[in-house]
DNA sequence: AGGATTAAAAGAAACGTTTTCAAAATTAAG
DNA sequence: CTTAATTTTGAAAACGTTTCTTTTAATCCT
């Protein structure tokens, strides 16, 4: 392990100063002779030089770290919205600082702090066991511009997210329209504004319909797949036609339950999920299901905290993304 | 957003100079009187003063960091093994920053220098689209340990894996003793050396078993659900009574071709996985593969590198841990 | 030729910490 | 009381950059 090469180094070797090393480096080359660029560029490569992080970050103010929080690193849900935040970060040049709550609020306060103490320019929060104020608070004291996924913004932020009580209304005029109107629901038990939302579009829609969703037939549980397995049985006893499965993870788990209950889909039950993870192909029955664009509400946030990053006092930003129903065969026509 | 508070002003409210704050806040505060503590901790409350991190790792030439490169942050598999390192990180106040190559040789490149440039502490590995050697040399000229995760190390290397070969052979083994000689195996173009092992160690017990497999029942795709979906047909016009998919998520491509062939499992043909993925009890019929343990792996490479780190000749460590075989439903006994 | 421009390079301050070393203040000892 | 020992504090250097300002060298113009 050789000691670490440092631009003075370099400027000795080169017989010039710290000043221009730094400049040549640092797109101001045409403001030297072409010689001394070219014996300045070709000695970095020889002597591997490469700039320090934390020098350069602390004169600079600034990282180019976006700090990003989400629940679950395993829901495919996610993991597909941090490749569309990756991307686009790869693209600016800026890199994410990924970290998974877990759901535990003391690991998100853990991970809230630890983004503060990285200095991290801006941050993507997708994970919502804590109180959006607390928050808002932490980072607004550190200066620090956020935007939230999923959740009710605190009045002046950021945000982006898809039409959750659009896609929630759909599923349910879907299953309307296929001759169900007795219908369960599975879902969280403190479900974050995005699951509110799907619900409510859902039960509005019924009852428009005069087929109104009665409370004892809203089950909550985990948003995993071992919590829609669990949920099962609850589920199943108040002897639905159709179950919506807030989130495809919840359904594929009550696809297991439902399978070991004996009964088929969709012939004695159906089943609908949301979010469209790309499992929901590869089950059977595949899922019918709302398409979330997850990779794009990913590349919309970081595009969007990356603005905020650098221009603090631009108008606020508002990105509501489309959802669509993508019909599958989960769901079978009654009647 | 106020101005960034630094040591000095929190020294200047305290009276006191920066040495004394930097000193208190640093584990040394037995060095001074109780009233002085006192002040300076409380103070530092009031004012939200947090140590800046970049001036804080220059001096102290660490950040503690660890730079985490996986192929494919979508792999359950993955995701788990991210989970372990992140657990054990946490535990030791160690931060994995998290690189997705997405199996690309140019992010993984990228983002190779990125660590370098990070000045990340160690690393760890687990893609493996580029050589070895190459790593190993960036990594080495910049005095960055690392560890390889499924990969043939270079001499001097720290390791952890899973028994690959024995995972192989006991699915070869379990396979015969269901009657089944007449196997497909799919797996990956260019697989790493895990990959080889398992392959190894499946093919040597058939071979051992006097039913050897040709060449052209092992079909190679990509490493993915849809890989594995793609090369169903393949697989099938080998006419074999079992298919070996190399990881469980071509197991679950292959679920979904064979059933779009119309076939059955295990009735019609029977299919087994590797790696156990939660997944794998979600599917119908469940998935019979071979356990690794993600999860230690992750919090077992993080241990080892953190080691490594802080004790940089210290002896080569090397960990291979158990697997085993745990049996479902996706294979059929015949004869 | 000699001042005025322009091009090329360097000097020095600043970023916010930690840490070494020495000085000041306090306490104990004789 | 003085001196020594001990506790508490502070000044300043160092970490490796970037950037603002200044100096030096080269070129131009009449």
């Amino acid at each position: 392990m050789t000691k670490k090469v440092t631009i003075t180094d370099l400027a000795a070797r080169a017989n010039v100063s710290v000043t221009t090393v730094s400049q040549i480096l640092n797109g101001k080359a045409a403001r030297f002779s072409s010689k001394t660029v070219a014996k300045v560029k070709q000695l970095q490569k020889d002597m591997g030089y490469v700039p320090d992080f934390n020098a350069q970050s602390l004169i600079r103010k600034s990282g180019r770290t976006i700090g990003v929080l989400i629940p679950n690193i395993n829901n495919p849900f996610f993991s597909r919205f941090l490749r569309g935040i990756e991307a686009e970060a790869i693209k600016q040049n800026y890199v994410p600082l990924i970290f998974g709550s877990d759901n535990s609020q003391e690991r998100e306060t853990h991970y809230l702090f630890e983004s503060v103490r990285r200095a991290a320019d801006g941050m993507i929060i997708a994970s919502a066991v804590s109180d959006v104020n607390y928050i808002d608070n932490i980072l607004n004291q550190n200066g620090i511009p956020y935007i939230l996924i999923d959740q009710a913004p605190v009045a002046k932020g950021d945000r982006v997210d898809a039409n959750n009580l659009k896609g929630g209304e759909m599923l349910a005029n879907y299953l309307i329209k296929k001759g169900h109107t007795n219908v369960a629901v599975v879902c969280s038990e403190k479900p974050t504004l995005n699951l509110q939302q799907r619900l409510e579009g859902f039960v509005e829609a019924f009852k428009k319909n005069g087929t109104p969703i009665p409370d004892e037939r809203i089950i909550t549980t985990q948003l995993t797949k071992q919590g829609g397995y669990d949920a099962t049985p609850a589920a199943l006893a108040t002897k639905p036609n159709a179950i919506f499965a807030i989130n495809d993870e919840i359904a594929i788990g009550l696809y297991r339950g439902i399978e070991e209950a004996g009964l088929k889909i969709p012939e004695d039950i159906s089943v609908v999920g949301y979010d469209d993870i790309d499992l929901s192909e590869y089950i059977y029955p595949k899922l019918t299901t709302i398409h979330q664009p997850a990779f794009e509400m990913g590349t919309n946030a970081a595009q969007m905290i990356i603005k905020r990053i650098e221009n603090q006092n631009q108008p606020i930003q508002r990105i509501s993304l489309p959802v669509s129903l993508v019909e599958r065969n989960s769901v079978n026509q009654i009647d």
